[in-house]
DNA sequence: TTACATAGTGTTATATTATAACAATTAAAT
DNA sequence: ATTTAATTGTTATAATATAACACTATGTAA
């Protein structure tokens, strides 16, 4: 079963705000946007992705400092993230692929080392623009 | 064959200063070690950076902003990068596995699409950290 | 219901990471 | 020798993120 995450006002706010985007939102973007409901600070909004982003409400895309909602069914697999990302529209997909997943997780280094979290991220062209 | 980058001065002080060092560095704690070496500004540290970057003398640890020296040698996957970090320790470790990266260099997404270039990071605890 | 613990809020200030813009210099290519 | 590209030095500023503190709401357990 899932625990169902009761988000505050504030996350809820953030939230609606990045699930909507069709990009990824940048932290002071979120906070440009939300001002109008009341959140002011920084700090605020960077309290709220770090709770969303706990719970798999949204990822991080860490080469690029920005956050985008999870379409992976509200993520179970917060812990275990893959994303594309176009390198001229700067577009960012999260790729759901069974079989990756499960090599990364299986995954194990030379030290039989096993990892319980990781964070893919692919560059190269969409598709949009490969055929410019 | 293997094309040599000459280094510039810059370039060749802070490789130097990375590569001697035995963790990931911030760009400006390597600015605070090199300023008795005359650089003095961050974007003369940012510039030496992003070239070393781009030569796959060294590789950006996404999620710490941290810089490390390729010990992959000296790397022939500049576009192609894993390491794993421990979660507690900071330590960071560039992975070499073949494996692995004919895993990924191969992968297709569900369009079939191919990527030009990825950075995985593992996430978990060293071995020193886990038996704590 | 009272006490306690945990999580979230609002606020101000500040730390950290990174780039813009411009003038000058050096290295490489034709 | 000319011109093109890469690098440098410099000042200023933009963008990203956290510290510290006082306060409020929510959940849990006597
Ligand atoms: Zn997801
Ligand atoms: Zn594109
Ligand atoms: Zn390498
Ligand atoms: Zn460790």
């Amino acid at each position: 079963m899932h625990k169902e995450h009761t988000l505050t006002k504030n996350q809820q706010i953030i939230f609606d705000l990045i699930n909507k985007s069709s990009e990824p939102m940048k932290a002071y973007s979120i906070l440009f946007n939300v001002q109008k409901k009341g959140i002011k600070a920084p700090l605020q909004v960077y309290r709220a992705l770090d709770k969303l982003v706990k719970i798999g409400k949204i990822h991080k895309i860490e080469s690029r400092n920005a956050f985008i909602a999870c379409h992976n069914s509200s993520c179970q697999v917060a812990n275990a993230t893959a994303f594309s990302i176009c390198e001229i529209c700067e577009k960012v997909t999260e790729i759901s692929s069974a079989s990756l997943s499960k090599y990364l997780a299986n995954f194990k280094d030379k030290d039989g080392m096993k990892y319980s979290k990781y964070n893919l991220e692919f560059f190269g062209l969409c598709k949009k623009c490969d055929t410019k």
